[in-house]
RNA sequence: GGAAAGGUGUCUGAGUGGUCGAAAGAGCACGCUUGGAAGGCGUGUGUGCCCCAGAAGGGUACCGCGGGUUCGAAUCCCGCCCUUUCCGCCA
């Protein structure tokens, strides 16, 4: 959520920086207009409520005194009848305001690529050299089927489409890049949690899934005012919704494995292949909660952070800031991670890491009390992928494939593949 | 799922219709005391919004959340959420 002073004091610059995050000047100019009615509307009730405050205390001290105060009851009526109608005007428009800035996107930091849409991306760095094949690379579904490790067809039949069984070295390479990403991170500092694979609304509020993306995004759980967890973003970053954390205490890093479930609604046509786009994959995700100052290095290091696992793993990778129209609804800065997809000739997005800045800690409520001024102000948070583990498994599968079908496991992997080296 | 108890400020905790933003204590800040520290003493110590050019100041709201009763609600009534304990059911 944007800070309204903001906006009110900042209004065209304000108009300009939505612009460039596809808002139209309409959801500004209404909150504008709402606003100064709710100034006025809540000096009145104010004022209402003032007096009748003064009335009752009258009241009060002449009945104690055992004296008639029916002509001040009698005034008191007439502001009841009155306070009635301005305060319900005054909550419609308190809502209202709150409605609409619940639905109004990050504003982008200074430093990011104006643009509508992912081609006014910039690049920014490589890592790694694309592997030359000798032979034509399969995709990673062919090579999957193949060994028999991936089964889209019962996957389909216990779920329906964009549900995946993976099967005995699959199965096990799927768990062995959790314990790895999870080790890697958690010995970088990183806390490992274990977290409730369903998320409430408020959780989703406050990270910015809800209250826009509800139908495109989110499973909702019948007769219950739960959602199956869109990312562990949600349930890290609402550990410390509605807390008040000690400055020393910062920055906190934290991790955690968790599925997550996606409708993908609206994305049809799009990889309806493989394990790129489905509705259930696993990820292991890192959340930090920064001081203002910080965020921006802090936003560096989980950048590397997230780098790191590319680089054990051996795999080609390119980073790319987002522009302000490609951005995640919460962010003010995105890097995405690409990793090298042979079959595709390509990168293909992998993590993401964005700086919401105090955007979601407005919403969330996660405040920090800065030891110098004892005041509390909202923190920084972070959020980045340290990766998504399905895709992770795809450009395993295809940049570490043989000629005669099947996969080399990378070094680092052995270990948690109880010294398997290569499924073939 | 059933029964009971409870949710008050940074924390502990009092408060069952009026003068309660809320006792007391802890913590914290400042000052005094001391050679210094400990200790003691004193003072202060929430947040949002609105009015005000701004400071000062004023108003209003906030005692889990939402409604209701009342001239007046932390206090009474209804619904919901959460916590704890017991029972049931299970992994």
């Amino acid at each position: 959520m944007l800070d309204i002073k903001y906006l009110l004091e900042n209004r065209e610059e304000a108009k300009e920086q939505l612009a460039s995050r596809k808002i139209g000047p309409a959801l500004a100019e209404k909150i504008f207009l709402e606003y100064e009615e709710k100034c006025r509307t809540q000096k009145e009730a104010d004022d209402l409520r003032n007096r009748r405050n003064t009335i009752s205390k009258e009241i009060g001290a002449k009945k104690s005194k055992g004296e008639n105060a029916d002509e001040l009851m009698a005034e008191v009526a007439g502001i009841k009848t009155r306070m009635e109608t301005v305060e319900a005007r005054e909550k419609e428009l308190d809502a209202s305001i709150r409605d609409t800035l619940l639905r109004i996107p990050n504003l982008p930091r200074p430093d990011v690529p104006v643009g509508q849409d992912e081609s006014a991306n910039k690049e920014v760095s490589r890592w790694g050299e694309p592997r030359k094949f000798d032979f034509t690379p399969r995709a990673h579904h062919d090579i999957g089927e193949t060994l028999g490790i991936l089964d889209f067809e019962r996957g389909a039949k216990i779920a329906g489409h964009g549900y995946i069984l993976y099967r005995g070295a699959g199965a096990l390479l799927e768990r062995a890049l959790i314990n790895f990403m999870l080790d890697t991170h958690t010995s970088d500092g990183y806390q490992e949690h274990f977290v409730p694979f369903v998320v409430s609304e408020e959780s989703l509020i406050g990270t910015g899934q809800l209250p826009k993306f509800k139908d495109e995004m989110m499973y909702q759980i019948e007769n219950e005012n739960l959602f199956l967890n869109p990312t562990a973003e949600v349930p890290l970053t609402n550990i410390y919704r509605d807390e008040i954390i000690d400055e020393d205490k910062l920055p906190i890093k934290v991790t955690a494995y968790a599925p997550s479930f996606r409708r993908e609604a609206g994305s049809y046509g799009k990889d309806t292949k493989g394990l790129i786009r489905v509705h259930q994959f696993n990820k292991v995700e890192l959340v930090k909660f920064a001081r203002p100052e910080d965020s921006e290095a802090e936003q560096q290091s989980m950048l590397a952070q997230a780098e790191k696992v590319l680089r054990l793993l051996e795999l080609p990778y390119r980073i790319i800031v987002l522009s302000t129209g490609d951005m995640g609804f919460s962010a003010a800065k995105c890097y995405d991670i690409e990793v090298w997809l042979p079959s595709q000739n390509g990168y293909k997005e992998i993590s993401s890491v964005s700086n919401c800045t105090d955007f979601q800690a407005r919403r969330a409520n996660i405040r920090f009390r800065r030891a110098e001024t004892k005041k509390s102000e909202f923190v920084h948070t972070l959020n980045g992928s340290g990766l998504a583990v399905g895709r992770t498994m795809v450009a395993v599968l295809e940049n570490y494939q043989t000629k005669d079908g099947g996969v080399k496991i990378p070094a680092v992997l052995v270990p948690y593949m109880r010294g398997l080296s290569e499924i073939k």
